[in-house]
DNA sequence: TTTGAAATCGTGCTTAC
DNA sequence: GTAAGCACGATTTCAAA
């Protein structure tokens, strides 16, 4: 993992669409030895998968809610079954296991308020949860899915 | 945007690599249709890119922090300011503006603690802030950007 | 051992039906 | 909407540094 490395790792975060002639160009090497970098990268699983990204507003999703919950239940089992949930809910787009008082957080995806009234009903419904607190978002502000690579030396 | 359109969509969502014969085919279309709707879908904005999503644990990026921020400066301009800011902090994946006591919600992505530290003095020093509170993740359990297209009715 | 040039082969994209 | 053809880009091979 050298500059050149991080550079391709860089032009593919922002465009995945970019032609391996392209790329070599940009980091100034030829397709060949370019293109192996890029299938090692793959291979290591640096590069998880290539996707589409689709535009929320177009697509009627319009409110993004993160969620905080505290649970009386710090079981593994208690995880393992919220974790499976959660995994079949595709309005949760994100969740993680937090530090502190918060247990979870959760980023949350739905058309409207109604929707995501009848996710919350359907989510406490599902599982007993201590306290389940919601933040309403107002404006994207900025979003990406590009990782700082600036600070990475691995 | 009927049916065989959000089909397209949650294949490309799931997977951007795939050729116009494979979705052509999952969709019961052949090319030339298939190939035409993902060309309006990308002319109308519904896709907005094609990205490779690159893994954050092998690359060193180990932490995640949620970031709740208040200000005494609610104007336009303090706003036009802040988001110019944050667009150059590369560590700052997504930021939203939030309704409630809450004024902006950050997800931040840095190495390590020590990082945190170094990018929290930078955010601090760089614009007034009235109170900032930071969560940190343990453990990311899901994490998608794949958006619920089921509940789209658009 | 690693790089660059060229041939191959599978796609995307275009045209005609 | 289907089917056929052209053109381009991704792989592979092979020669050279």
């Amino acid at each position: 993992m050298d500059t050149v490395d991080r550079k391709i790792l860089e032009l593919l975060q922002a465009d995945a669409s970019l032609s391996i002639a392209e790329i070599a160009a940009s980091v100034g090497l030829s397709q060949t030895p370019c293109w192996k970098r890029i299938q090692r990268l793959e291979g290591q699983g640096v590069i998880e998968r290539r996707v589409a990204l689709l535009n929320p507003e177009k697509l009627g999703l319009g409110l993004t809610v993160f969620v905080s919950i505290e649970t009386n239940d710090h079981s593994e089992a208690w995880l393992a079954r919220f974790a499976e949930l959660v995994a079949a809910m595709p309005e949760v787009i994100e969740l993680y296991r937090m530090a502190g008082d918060v247990d979870y957080m959760l980023r949350v995806i739905v058309p409207d308020m109604a929707s995501y009234d009848a996710f919350y009903k359907r989510l406490i419904a599902a599982i007993p949860l201590k306290n389940v607190s919601s933040r309403f978002a107002m404006e994207r502000v900025k979003s990406t899915t590009a990782l700082p690579l600036d600070a990475v030396t691995a």
